[in-house]
Formats: C-alpha cells, sequence, structure tokens
DNA sequence: CTGTTAGCGCGTTCAA
DNA sequence: TTGAACGCGCTAACAG
C-alpha cells in the first residue's frame, strides 16, 4: 500500500489549469482569480497534497535551520529557555536540530561539525559548554550563546552579580549581619567567581564579615561545606539549588535553622525550608531574546551584541 | 560579506572534470580512477564544500524526518528517554523536530498538523499528553507511544503494575505488614489505576489491610493525603515522586518516620530519607525500543507492536 | 490573470 | 572510467 506522492503537476492536470497557478495559489499570490483559487484549493485539501519541502527549499530561500546545543536536556532552568527558544523559532518557520553536549567540549566540537555538514544556518548555545576561542570565531555572526559572556561574540547572558547582590540585600535588609556564603569555586565562571565576587563586594561596602566556603556543584558538597562556615551565622546564601539543598540538610542535622537564600528553584526545597528566598533569571526571557538575536543575524545584522537578563526575587 | 555557495559545478570545473564525477566521488562510487578521485576530493576539502542537502533530499530517498511529541521539556524521566531517542536518531541520520504538549490535547493535534505539512514521516509520543482514537488511526503504522498502552497503535509502556509489585514486595519482605499506600485517582490511567489496582491486589493476595489514598499529581497533595491514612503504618509506599516528598514533609513534621517507597527518583529525597527505596523505569531503554519500533515502521512493517520496559530498584 | 519556459543542484542514465 | 543529457518538484521570468 504504497501511498500515491501528488505534485503540483499531478494538481494541475486535476484542476485543469497549469503548474505555476497551483504554485502561486500554494503561495498566496494575490494575483490570481478568486474561482480558479477556491477550485484549486478545494482540490489540494481535499487530497490532502502537501508541496514537497526539499524541491521548494531549493529554488526560493530554504527556510532556516538553527541548531541547539543544550547542555543537559533535564536541567529546570534550561528546559525553560528551551521551550522558549522552540515556540520562537516555530512562529518563524525555523526549524531547530537539539543536541546535549553533557558539558562535554568534544561533544560541543563535534556537533558543531555535524551542523556544519548539515548546512545549518546558526547555532543557539548554552554557555555551560566549553567554547574554545576558535570556535568563537569560526561561527562569529551566526552564533549566540546563553547564560555567559563572551565579548567576540553575540551572548545572553544572566545577572549574577546583580543577582547576588539582591540577595545579600534583601537578607541585609531584614536586620542579618552575619551572613555565610556557600558558593562554587573559580575555575566556574559565571555560578562560581562572579557570584563569589559579587557576595565579597557586598561585605565589602556595608562592613559585613565574609564568611564563605567554596565547592564543587553538588548537594554532597553543600552538606560537607556548610559545616566549614564559621560560626555565628545567622543567615545563608547559597550560590545554587544544590548547594542550597546540601545546606539544609546540615541545618536540619544541627536543628540550627537559619533564614536561607539561594540562586534557582525547587520546590522540594519550598517544602522543607519555611524562611526560604529564591531567585530566578528569566529564563523565557533568555530564550526569547536569544531568538531574536538570531533572528537579527539570520537577517544580516552580524554586529556582535550583549543582553543581560533580569531576575526576579520571591 | 557574501559566502560563495559552491556546486558541483563549480567544483567539476576547478578539477577540470564532469559534474557527475564530482557527484561520484560525492557518493563513493566505486568506479572512479583513484587518481581522479585524489584529485576532486583535494578540492572538495579544501574549499570546505557540501551538497546541497536539499536538491540531494528532492533526487533520493530524503532522509526521514520524525516529530516528536513531549509532554514537558523539563521532566526527568522523558528527558532521559528524549536522551536516548536523540541519540539513536542522529545515529540513523534521522532528523528529530520537537515539540511540547504540555499535557494539552489541542496542542498534540496542532502540532501533529503542523507535523503533516512539514512531512514530517512518523512521530513519537510521550504517552501523557491525551490521544483521540481518529488520532490514533490517523497515523497508525507511522506513530509510537511511548509510556502508555493503548492496543491499537504501536507503543512501549512502562511495566506500573510490576514495579508497584515489586516496591510492594520488597517492604513485605522486610517484615512490614502495615504499608500504606498514597496514590493518584483512576483518571490517571497508568499512574492511577494500574499501580492503585497492583497494590491492592498485592494486598489481597498476601491478606494485608488496605490502607490507601488516591489524591492529585502534587506535592500538598501528598502532605494533606498523607494524614488521611490510618494508623498503625509501619511503611509507605508513593506512587510518584512529588506525593514522596509530601508524604516526608509530613512525617518529619510528625516525628513519624517510617520506610518509604515509590516510583521515580529524586536526589533531594535520598539525602532527606534514611530508609528510602525508590524504583527507576528503564528510561533510556524505552527511548531506544521506541526508535526500533519507529524503525521497523519506516522499513515498512506497520504490524502494531507493544513492548514492556521493565525497572530497576534502588 | 494565466500558461509556457527556464532553471535551481544534484543523481542517474546512456553513450562514448 | 567518464562526460553529456535528462529529470526530480518547484518557483520565477516571460509571454499571452
Amino acid at each position: 500500500m504504497t501511498e500515491k506522492h501528488y505534485t503540483i503537476k499531478d494538481i494541475a492536470k486535476l484542476c485543469q489549469v497549469g503548474k505555476s497557478t497551483v504554485s502561486r495559489v500554494l503561495n498566496h499570490d494575490p494575483k490570481v482569480n478568486e474561482t480558479t483559487r477556491k477550485k484549486v484549493q478545494t482540490v489540494i485539501d481535499s487530497i490532502g497534497f502537501k508541496p514537497n519541502r526539499s524541491a521548494r527549499a531549493m529554488r526560493g530561500a530554504q527556510d532556516p535551520v538553527v541548531g541547539i546545543i543544550v547542555s543537559k536536556l533535564n536541567s529546570s532552568g534550561e528546559s525553560q529557555t528551551l521551550r522558549a527558544i522552540l515556540t520562537a523559532l516555530y512562529r518563524q518557520k525555523i526549524t531547530p536540530i537539539i543536541v546535549e553536549s553533557q558539558f562535554n567540549e568534544k561533544q560541543v566540537a563535534h556537533h558543531l561539525n555535524l551542523f556544519k555538514q548539515r548546512q545549518v544556518d546558526s547555532v543557539i548555545v548554552f554557555g555551560f559548554s566549553p567554547l574554545s576561542k576558535d570556535i568563537l570565531q569560526q561561527w562569529q555572526g551566526n552564533m549566540v550563546v546563553i547564560a555567559r559572556y563572551f565579548k567576540e561574540i553575540s551572548c545572553v547572558y544572566y545577572d549574577d552579580q546583580g543577582a547576588i547582590h539582591a540577595l545579600m540585600h534583601k537578607l541585609h535588609s531584614q536586620g542579618y549581619h552575619h551572613i555565610g556564603y556557600l558558593g562554587i569555586h573559580d575555575q566556574d565562571e559565571t555560578t562560581g567567581r562572579l557570584r563569589t565576587q559579587s557576595y565579597l563586594d557586598f561585605c565589602h561596602r556595608y562592613k559585613l564579615p565574609p564568611n564563605f566556603s567554596l565547592t564543587e556543584l553538588n548537594i554532597e558538597a553543600g552538606y560537607q561545606h556548610c559545616a566549614r562556615l564559621s560560626l555565628p551565622i545567622d543567615a545563608l546564601l547559597c550560590a545554587t539549588t544544590s548547594l542550597a539543598v546540601g545546606a539544609v540538610k546540615y541545618l536540619q542535622e544541627q536543628k540550627l535553622m537559619c533564614p536561607l537564600a539561594y540562586i534557582g528553584q525547587n520546590p522540594l526545597l519550598e517544602h522543607f525550608v519555611p524562611n526560604l528566598i529564591s531567585l530566578d533569571f528569566g529564563y523565557e526571557q533568555a530564550g526569547n531574546q536569544a531568538v531574536d538575536l538570531l533572528l537579527a543575524q539570520i537577517r544580516g545584522n552580524r554586529d556582535v551584541q550583549q543582553q543581560l537578563v533580569s531576575f526576579q526575587l520571591s
């Protein structure tokens, strides 16, 4: 039972018109007689005819394809951004190709190569994947990086410093002056260095005693390092959700619950901890902005643009 | 700076050979002189020439496109399955188009329509999205459903009953006989009815007193309904992660920690609850199986096939 | 307004 | 082994 594959030629014959007329109807060319249009359209609909995409693409401007490199499919923040990107892209009839980097530099390179072979026009990369200078250079003007700042390339990045500042400000204004900080070490540019720096800056400016510990990005590390903070602590700020989770575990064990603030979001945490301040970046907004930048690039504006994404306290 | 787009014609001229020879080199046709092949290949490489995909697709068998409808991008289980699907698909040079249904039936219908327009060959649907009979019928032979059983269509589904049974068995064999159950109401076929039924069956078979409460799929509901279980309870089984989280909160508050078993996975829970049994379905396996079924369909085997996915206790 | 003609870039004959 | 010619399904330019 092989389905007959119709072409505009077939439709033309069936309608007793020329191929081009069918083509015109397909492309909503205004200069076709209403009667003919009806006739052709009816046949098209009744037969369920769809013009061949490849043939179509060959002639005119083939609708663009963008590659998307996410670092990990199941990451709450990335998912939200990805969702926004996808809907924005579909609205523009742009086909996205999604791949995963798993934070692996070689994977990124590999996928970028594949993209070139597949004639991908532009790329959106979630910035936690490492990016070498030559890749950046090579895709200059056809790439948007999300969540990380690079001065050489268009990017949409999060306001890490502002976020930490806001959280500190909130705690401070609530009267807490011994604020501990659990962070990520400086190798990690955004989640690590930037946030730590911002914490230290705040302490410095408001004459607060810095009290912090830097570690890895996982729950256990948060648990361990929470113990390393010196007392007294009357509030705790964590750079990430995982650290917050680890910290909460420690604090609970020590019957030492103090207000907790962190960057990220986790429904479970909210249920376990009464006095919680969380901060979310505008993930959706980031996605939309990234697509906007990409569209600008596709349309010829190859200028490097940087956009900051704001955040929301809750 | 518009990049010159090369064609085989250009390459042919540069190599002083015919277009067809270039084409042959591109397609690894064995009957070309080694010398000419070298010559042509060199030019191709040096110039970085890639044959136009659309033109290519137009002639031969255009490489297939499959649509994937996930219900929610950020769901741990679905993500894992999706990952497996993507890698399997890429290996086959199949292009996936991913969309989100958000558990919304109209969205599913909408996307399926779009798929038809885009000449999508087949579809993989994550079964939590509702599927009407006519859709099922329409895509019969070109669709694989994941996570839900339909007798009319090929699907890869999880062993809900076996899973609950296994968890019950584990608790029971550890000597617990008052096992409470927090579940989802029967409207939900898989997460709800099937699992509840399995719990009841187990109780019946082993002469255990049933002690359960059915509710909605969210943390708060788990918390509320945990209170409704009658005492005594010496172990608790939850149908889902969210319910488990809610339950843990309640149990902690009541200083009433008992062994907890649930279907799903959550790193946080493991950190808060000492005596925890969790069960994961073979999400990756499900993805791979789904792709296998799809490939079989594409290759002409339109028979409806059902496959059960096993699970892992931990 | 509409039909005819000419390609798009590539794979595939078919002679040479 | 190779090159020339043809056609895929479609859009665009040109006549009518």
